[in-house]
DNA sequence: CGTTGATTTGAGTAAGATCAAGTCGGGTGG
DNA sequence: CCACCCGACTTGATCTTACTCAAATCAACG
């Protein structure tokens, strides 16, 4: 897998932070960030950030691209635990030294900013409303996981989908990837079908059936929603507003 | 729902510290524990801890009973997150202010160590060594839904069922509520169906199943593996060993 | 005893899985 | 340029798992 370590990007001009949906990083704590960043890597489309059952020796924070976490069993099935878009973190939650219980793959070229693992103890030492920060984000994700827990369990496969597709729209907009109406969506419904716990025939049907009742618009590669109000309720979908969430 | 709030139980004496799963306090830690800690909660068997979307201002730590994290979609239907235990922490997760969005209920009588929420900040201001410690919970809370994520996705009721069965079997000894080769399950087939994504009526005939070919038995309360071997096996489900975990 | 909640059983149904062929592009090599 | 390949997507048919509906049993409890 051709990877590729490039010269930080400068935390400092960091794209990302003008965007709403994060906070603004306190004094300092934007040096400290960048003093201790080991440089940016680059994964290629599909290829691996954090293999099943390997031990990292770095966490991340997602510069641009999507990746996603999953498990897999024995056998083989898989299932997608959550979606990573730009702003998350990638590898806190594996914060106990030991392999990672969830492996971490590409969709896109992924752009990461790298860190040392024990980055993290140094922030706790050094920056106690930083590492606050760090647990935020981590109990972010385990709230995005409550979801699709409760979604897989609970709900039907369209229903499934209407959530999961308005979930990822608002998802890639709130970071500035819509265009117009619509935003690249780079899964395959393998992926899809991965994530909501759902054969790929069946995942096919029923996504057919959302674009047959005009709810949404898929067309190689890009999406968008024809009808919110409509898939949300389909979905029993409606996500809390949230406040600007910290950036790493 | 009559509550009680007890006075608090003296950290330095609390009888969960002894057991060989949890890691030694640090010096000063406890102190620092018991200085912040608000009383015992005592709640009623079936109680509600934290009602779903209401804002909780106390985090608490389980002393005994059971509980289970849950989320319900706006129609009823109800998925179980995890299960919560002794040593188990509730709320930090609602790290961010506002509503919670999940409810936590009771099992059985539950003993609830409070602390006042503010306390996290006090932690991570004073004692970074115990703030990493309470990521580390929140972090392998994640793990565990992460489990029942993929549980509910892709393996089978049967496989879902022998799976969970293992998980709080070993999750009730390594607490030494075990008794002999049984433990306490104060869970109705309700609960186990929320937890597994199942209808009850599945869920019941499913048990049944397990419990034909001697893989467990269940009787009044009490369970005990009958084939524990088979059941990991039938469930695919093997944690990996776990390093002694903080207690809050 | 009567009530209530939990468990169990039976019968019929439906959601979703599986199996088996397609189609439809976008590359690649000849 | 064209034949072919491969992966993603579709479609149809059939099968299974798990759900729903309905009712019976059972135990605890007042």
């Amino acid at each position: 897998m051709s990877e590729t370590v490039a010269p930080p990007v400068d935390c400092r001009l960091c794209p990302l932070r003008r965007l709403p949906i994060f906070k603004p990083a306190a004094p300092g704590e934007l040096d400290f960030i960048l003093s201790h960043k080991r440089g940016q890597r680059i994964v290629p489309e599909a290829g691996t950030v954090i293999a099943e059952g390997e031990s990292a020796d770095r966490i991340y924070t997602v510069l641009s691209g999507w990746a996603f976490r999953f498990k897999t069993l024995p056998d083989g099935r898989r299932q997608i635990l959550n979606f990573l878009l730009p702003g998350d973190i990638v590898g806190i939650q594996a914060e106990l030294p030991g392999p990672s219980s969830h492996g971490v793959d590409a969709l896109t070229t992924l752009s990461l900013c790298a860190f040392a693992r024990d980055t993290v103890w140094q922030v706790f030492q050094t920056y106690p409303a930083l590492a606050l920060d760090l647990t935020w984000l981590a109990a972010h994700e385990e709230r995005l996981v409550d979801d699709v827990t409760l979604s897989v369990g609970r709900r039907s496969a369209l229903e499934r989908m209407a959530a999961l597709l308005v979930h990822l729209y608002k998802r890639a907009a709130s970071v500035g990837l819509e265009k117009g109406k619509a935003v690249q969506l780079p899964l395959t419904q393998a992926h899809i079908a991965d994530a909501l716990g759902l054969s790929i025939v069946h995942t096919n049907r029923t996504l057919q059936a959302l674009r047959r009742r005009g709810l949404v618009r898929v067309e190689n590669g890009w999406f968008s929603i024809g009808d919110l109000r409509a898939l949300r309720t389909l979905g029993q979908y409606w996500e809390q507003p949230a406040p600007p969430r910290p950036l790493f």
